[in-house]
DNA sequence: AAAATTAAAGTCAAACAAAGTCAAAAAGGA
DNA sequence: TCCTTTTTGACTTTGTTTGACTTTAATTTT
């Protein structure tokens, strides 16, 4: 069985047993599993990405951490739908009707949707050049979004 | 958890306990949080600073002490010059600070905090080039800032 | 009153403790 | 074969902790 799969089902079986949340160091579970460092991260970068309905926290220095945060069990189904029919990139139209939707649908408060929309605007964004700006808006939203509905 | 928190925390709860403000000598506190002297210097430093609404004032020498004052502001003024007081670039650890002392001070909601902090982590902005992070994650927080400060 | 002593806090850089990045090499799969 | 995924490791960046040394203020001694 491969590396990568065996961590993948290490980190499964500490959201099973914290309900939902993980936080783990990244050397010490390198260790533990029997790999390099930078395997977890490839690990958490393509097995646990928002898309997979995941959140990933992390701090550097010492006393750093990695937490890894599932997605609500009863979290509506719209929302994991929308976070994989976003894609790589969402433009500011799209965006806006998505977020207009979500707070008609009352799946988030309309303050939370003005927030996020605050987040994803082209003013928030101005330093990012304006082709880029796009991906950046589809990696915020995914996030914003998982954030909304991750468990505890 | 790191020697940091648990000063940072113990510091909060003198303020909690004498309303607003905290006054201790440094040499006493790293006694009883068991580190070094210069580390309460330190944590001042990173997390009582004045865009985080906080006075520091001090005195050397026989008698000496440390003041620590909790600016009393209004939530929209608070918002405002903590908008004004990020520039053109801003580290995740301060971002992090900024929010947390927000959600302590109640001028946003737990559930907020954890929001703005997902909309600028790293997993958010991974589209972008890591030198150039710091610099969205100004724009995107003072853009949050902003609309918090609008809605409410 | 001046000098010496003592009692603070301040500064700063080095040591340490993490996680992140990136690209090359290896392994699989169509 | 050629393309994608995985594995590895060298190097970078970030954040914390520690301690030696400096500065400042009050107190005591001469």
């Amino acid at each position: 069985m491969r590396m990568t799969d065996n961590v993948v089902q290490y980190i499964l079986s500490l959201l099973e047993a914290e309900h939902g949340s993980a936080e783990f160091r990244r050397n010490e579970l390198a260790e533990t599993m029997g790999c390099v460092p930078s395997q977890i991260s490839y690990v958490i970068a393509s097995r646990f990405t928002p898309e997979q309905g995941y959140l990933v926290e992390s701090r550097r220095g010492g006393g750093g951490y990695i937490r890894i945060t599932r997605i609500k069990r009863d979290a509506p189904t719209l929302l994991m739908h929308l976070v994989n029919s976003i894609g790589e990139s969402l433009d500011r139209t799209t965006a806006g009707v998505v977020l207009s939707n979500l707070a008609e649908r009352k799946v988030l408060s309309v303050r939370e949707a003005k927030l996020m929309a605050a987040a994803i605007s082209d003013q928030a964004l101005s330093a990012a050049a304006p082709d880029t700006r796009d991906s950046l808006r589809a990696g915020i939203l995914k996030n914003l979004l998982m954030a909304a509905y991750s468990a505890t």
